[in-house]
Parts: C-alpha cells; sequence; structure tokens
DNA sequence: CAATTAACATACAGTCTGTATGTATTAAAA
DNA sequence: TTTTAATACATACAGACTGTATGTTAATTG
C-alpha cells in the first residue's frame, strides 16, 4: 500500500484547494449561518488544515465573499441565459424575473446571498455585487419597458423593485407558495410597466 | 467623600441596568455590527459587568433580540400615530409608508432592523416581528385600497411592498437622494392602487 | 541542479463566550 | 427585629476561535 505520489501542477493544487474550502465553507454557512461556522469545521471537511485556508484568503470574511461572489455569478449567468438580446425589453424584464426566482430556489442561495452577505459584507458591498450582476439586467429592462412619459428616477425604481424580487425568493424559500408569490410578482410588474 | 448608599428597589435597579446595557449594546452594534461587538466592549461603557448582562439576559443574541424589539416598537408607535383610524385606507396606506420611512431614519435602525437583524435572528423571527408591527398596517391598507377585482394574494403582495419600503429606507440611509427615493415609492404604489 | 518561491502544516498569543461560583443588597419570614 | 431567602450583581474559570508567525515539503525557475 504505498502513498501514490501524485505530482500535481501548482496552479492545479491551488484550484483544487480553494474550490474544496469555498464548497465546505458553502455548506456550513449555509447549514449554521457565518457566525456559527469555524474555520476548524471548515477545514476539517476538507483534508486541509486552517493553514491552507489564511494561505489562500486573508480571513473568514474573504472565504465568505468569494464563495458569495461564486454564487452571483451563477444566478447572473442563469439570467443572462433566460435573456437573450433578441428578446423584446418587455418580454426580457419578465423573463429575467422568472429565471432570477428559478436561481435563488438553489438551496442555501437566498440565505448566502440575502440574508448573511448583507450583514457580513456589508450593505455598500452587496450593492456593488448585485450592480455587477443581476441589478443590470432589471435596470435596462425597465429603462427600455417604461414610457418616458413618469418622470421617475429609473435608478431608484430598479433597487424597490429589486427588493421586492429579493423578498420573493426568500418567501418562496421560507415555504410560501411558490405559484401565489410568483403571481403576486409578476400582478406588480405588470401593473407597473401597464 | 462619602459614596451616597441610594438605596433602590430590586424592580428599579432591574431596569436601571437593562436599559443601560440596552442603550450600550445599541450603540455598539450600530457602529461596529452584531459580530465586532464583544459583551466585555458592551459592560465597558456602562457601569456593570458581564455578570449583570448574563444575569439579565440569557445571552448575547438574546440581548440583541430585546434592543431590536425596542427599535420596533418605536417604528410602530410613529406608524399608528400617522395613521388614526380617522383616514380613509387609501390615504392611510400613504401616510403610514411615509412615516414608516421617516422612522426609519433614526440612525442604526436600517443596520439594525434590517441588515443585522435577519442575520442574528434568522428570516422566521423577524418575520414573526415584522408580522406583530409595521406589516399590520401595511396589508390592511392594500386589502381595503385595492378593489377585489384582482385575485394576487394580498399576503404574498404586503411582503412584496413590505420590502420595497425596507429597500427605500436602506438606500436614504446609504445616501440616496431621499426625495427621489420616496417619489419612487410613491410612484409604485400609486400604479398599484389605480 | 541549486535557489527560490509557493503550498501547505503546526504552534502560539490574544480575545471572546458562556458558566460556575462568590458576595452584597433587598425582600420575606419568623 | 432578627433570621432566612432570593435577587442583583462581580469575579474566576474552561473551552473555543481567530489571525499570525514559523516551520516543512513540494514545485518552479535560472
Amino acid at each position: 500500500m504505498q502513498e501514490p505520489k501524485t505530482p500535481r501542477s501548482n496552479r492545479e493544487r491551488t484550484e483544487t484547494t480553494r474550490q474544496a474550502l469555498m464548497d465546505a465553507a458553502r455548506a456550513l454557512f449555509v447549514s449554521k449561518g457565518y457566525g456559527d461556522t469555524s474555520t476548524p469545521d471548515i477545514c476539517a471537511w476538507t483534508q486541509t488544515t486552517r493553514g491552507a485556508l489564511y494561505h489562500h484568503f486573508t480571513d473568514k470574511r474573504d472565504l465568505f465573499r468569494h464563495v458569495l461572489l461564486r454564487e452571483a455569478e451563477a444566478v447572473t449567468a442563469d439570467i443572462m441565459a433566460a435573456t437573450p438580446d433578441s428578446l423584446p425589453p418587455r418580454k426580457a424584464l419578465l423573463a429575467g424575473g422568472e429565471a432570477y426566482l428559478d436561481a435563488m430556489t438553489v438551496p442555501g442561495r437566498t440565505r448566502l446571498l440575502l440574508i448573511d452577505g448583507p450583514a457580513v459584507l456589508g450593505m455598500a458591498e452587496m450593492m456593488a455585487i448585485d450592480e455587477a450582476n443581476a441589478n443590470h439586467t432589471l435596470r435596462e429592462g425597465l429603462q427600455a419597458a417604461l414610457t418616458g412619459a413618469d418622470k421617475v428616477s429609473i435608478d431608484a425604481l430598479t433597487k424597490l423593485l429589486s427588493a421586492a424580487f429579493d423578498r420573493a425568493a426568500l418567501e418562496i424559500d421560507a415555504g410560501a407558495s411558490p405559484v401565489e408569490v410568483r403571481a403576486a410578482m409578476r400582478w406588480l410588474l405588470l401593473k407597473l410597466l401597464g
């Protein structure tokens, strides 16, 4: 029974270790929350030690940030896939909304992105992440779908609607009827778009 | 220089100590966040020690919960004051909304109630607190103001709108133009109410 | 193949949380 | 009023966690 010495490139080692740590961290952050998750816990779940964690991430918060970024990008990817440029703005907005709610049903996402994220990273950083990801589609959809007649701030309206979407995802995750919540969200949107 | 022995009843002692702890805790929770606030910090700010804290509250979380309840009740009181039963539903809804945004401008409230609250106490408990307080007015306003024609779930819609209000408060607190955000919120409401 | 750097593992210092125990003050009982 | 008990604390302690410093092994570079 010899240990199979598998020589791996540094790039490769780094990547697998980082992913393993992020996977373990994600699972624990989701089940116990950020505050009740310890770095020894995380490392015990992988085969590494805290030395590896603090080598690849500056601290626990930084690890959390990377877990979150990965998650946000996954959501964005789903939305982008559901809203090809060929779709007219109004259709794109509705499809994007549905895609967002679909994406947020992946277990743990609401807790990571909507509950713990703002508390751990602060609202400012979360807004930046949102901005770089999902909100994009929403604002452009509103801008195009809304007639210029109303002199309401598109930026402000985007954020209010985005909050409604977030809450819809949270409610569904908390056990509310997905059909009912989605219907309410659609009703809201259609009222606004006229 | 003799220490003035001021004999106080136990009820009195308890109440002043609890309030002092909650005041100090509130200040620190707001400025440093729940996670970065230590119980030694809190007690150092008052004249007491951790013994007092753990005598009056079961743990740090419990202290946070009581701080939050006090805050939520203050918000509710403001809303109630702004929406006398004499107001017609539609007016009450709009006035209640303005009162909510006003109440949330008190420094630290958005962080306590909307950022740290959900992360520390969990979404379930926060929803219960909301339910017992502000959401009340909002749902009743919607129920009455909305014609029964639309067959949308009032419960679901209430939560979506409440989320929009929360986000409006957060945006204003984060430095967005209060006028613009409030206008967007009003615009949104009026679109829904028809 | 030497020298350096990257990828870890181990050891350590400081802090925090919750609990257990001790003390003083108020309330109740005798 | 004196004794007893309960309440409101203060102090001391045990375990755990975070971030850093240091040591070791494996990969990369000249």
